[in-house]
This record gives C-alpha cells, structure tokens and sequence, in this order.
DNA sequence: GTCTATAGAATGATAGAC
DNA sequence: GTCTATCATTCTATAGAC
C-alpha cells in the first residue's frame, strides 16, 4: 500500500496524487486507506519513514565508526545503493516540493537528515562542505530517474554514480570495495 | 503570468497547482487565464518553453563553433548560470513528474534537449557518456534549490557547481574564464 | 481581456453498516 | 478492515455580459 502511494507520487507528484488514485490502483476504496491515515500528511509521513529508515542503519555503523574516511566511503555506498535500488524513493525525498517542505518541518525527520548529513561530511559543516554534500545528493538521486540514465542497468550506473561522488568529494576512487573492475567511461585516458 | 505559474510550480508542484491558485495570486479570476491558456497543458508547455528559450542562444553558439571543447566549457558554464539564476524553474525542468513527460511527449522539446545533449558531449552519444551527462544535469539542477545550498550566493554557488562539473566531465578548471580565484572549498589542499 | 455565473466532476474527509 | 453513502469544498472548463 505505502509502495502503491510511492509509485504514483513518482508518476504525477505528491500533491497531484489522490486517495481515490491510490484506492483504484489496490482495488479498494478510499475509506479503507482513511482508515490507516487519517490524513494524506500521515500517508506521505509513512513513505517518507519508510524509505529513510532503509538507511538508519548505515548510519548507525558510520557513527560507530567515528565517521572517518572509511565510513564516509561505505555510508556513501549505501546511499548510492538506497537510491539505484529504490529510484523513484530516491527522487521523491529529494525533489518532491511536498516531501521536501515535510522533511524540513517534521521534527524526526529534520534530526535523521542532520547525523546523515554529519556522517557523510564527518562533522565538518560550512556552507561550502554543505553545497559540496547538496551537489552529491543531488546528483544520485536526480541521476537515477533521469531520462538518460533510466535505462542504465543497477550495476553500470552504480558504478558511475559511485567514481562520480568520489571525485566530488575528494575521496580515493575504486580502493577497497569489491573487485578492482574498470568502469565504462568512454572519455576516461 | 508566466512568472506567477512557475512559483506556485515549485511551491507545490506542477499537478498540484491549480488555475485557481494563479488566479488568486495575480489577483485576477480563473477566467482571465483560461482565456490565454485553454488547458493546462498549454501553460505548463508556456512555462517550459519560456525558460528553455534562454539557452537557444547559447546552444546556437556551440554548435556553430562545431562542440569542440571550449563550446563546451562555454555552453556548460551557461546552463550553470541558467540554473542558478533562476533557480526554481531549473529544479522544475528537470524533476517535476509532470513537466518531465512533457519534455519527453513534445516534440519540438525532444529535438531542443538532443540538440543541448548533443552539444554538451561534442556528439559523443553512448549509455556511459549519457549517464555522465545525466549526473552532471541532476547536480546542478538539483542543487540549486537544495536546502543546502538554498542559502548560498549565487557567485559562490555557481563557483562551486562549474568546479564539480568540470570534474565530472574530465573538463581542464579554471582554465580561460573570467579571473582565476581561488573558490571556497574548505577541503582542497 | 476581464468579469460573473455556472456545469459537472473530483477532491479530502467522515459516519455508520457489515 | 472494508464497504456504501454522504458532506462541503475545490477543481477544470465553458458561456456570455461588459
């Protein structure tokens, strides 16, 4: 049911998205998802949780860690992970206007994207480190729905998005995680 | 008109904005606007069209220079500018559901952006080169209206998005453009 | 061009039967 | 939990006066 919601906020938006839309496509009726939530702010708040809550844990081991370069690295895979497996999530939580004023307001969510934001830059915060980790969210989660790249398959696109946040965030490339395989750069020597 | 159209856009989305909500806030009746724009359709290619006109100059340029590489560093550092001066109609063009498949729907929208993509890759159309290009956009886009960055100055922002960018298209930085100053980012060096 | 007024459909949300 | 039925509100879109 939060899938079904999920699915049609990616196709026409959070806010053009009905109960009646979400009722037709699980072949039920509107009363019965009132029923769950009270009110559509409920319903996006479940999706939201949902979705963020696939990365608590990752975070949790990044903080564990000290939130060194070698968390950084593997709390970023994970991200990168979250958003190529779930492309539509990905999107929604970074662009949707909607979702994107309730992360802002809604106390809980306001704290999980904080120590999110804290692990992956460990703990340096200045506007220029914060437009830094915007220009790499921005770019996972916009790439995966992209027209250009929807057709990619999870593993090629994985792998660029992957050297692409690497090279942004000044972190050595293709180190320590999985086999040493050569990317697909066409342009790369 | 248009101007109205786009803010309410990215206040709530395109499919959530409604003729009414135009109306209201230029203080006029729906009527008034349903006799410029009989659907919504209309307006939002109205819209699209507007600020994807304010790169036809630009892409013009490249491609009588042939999309050799300094083109593309200069057409590049156009869409920079575009995205961040008119931050919210960027963020729109690129993530909005509904302006999405419009892009995709529309004819003479398809020719523009193979035109711009075409440009920006000097010709180069291949899976990993379309996905380079995909992650490029999607920062860019995506940053500018990132709470992140929502707050940087423009100068600096667009100091910080042509560096990425660069980087990510194996592009020379700071080359001939404008002076050569050293650009905010606190973890270079 | 902008207004009033309207038509018909869809919206968010609730009450109560099963 | 899911249904039917209903509420007031809002929506897209049109017709016709000024």
């Amino acid at each position: 049911m939060l899938g079904a919601a999920l699915d049609l906020f990616a196709e026409h938006g959070v806010g053009a998205t009905s109960y009646q839309m979400i009722a037709d496509r699980l072949g039920v009726t509107k009363a019965a998802i009132y029923h769950k939530f009270k009110t559509k702010e409920d319903l996006v708040i479940a999706v939201a949780d949902m979705e963020l809550a696939k990365l608590q844990d990752a975070i949790e081991e990044a903080e564990e860690q000290g939130c060194d370069t070698q968390a950084r690295e593997l709390l970023l895979a994970r991200v990168v992970d979250h958003a190529v497996e779930h492309r539509r999530a990905a999107h929604i939580l970074q662009f949707d206007p909607v979702v994107v004023r309730l992360l802002s307001e809604h106390r809980p969510f306001q704290l999980f994207l904080e120590r999110l934001y804290r692990a992956l830059t460990s703990g340096q915060r200045d506007p220029g480190t914060d437009v830094q980790l915007a220009i790499v969210l921005s770019a996972i989660s916009g790439t995966v729905t992209h027209p250009l790249a929807a057709q990619r398959d999870d593993r090629a696109l994985r792998s660029q998005l992957l050297h692409g946040a690497r090279l942004l965030l000044d972190l050595p490339d293709s180190g320590k995680r999985r086999r040493p395989r050569r990317v697909s750069r066409p342009q790369a020597s």
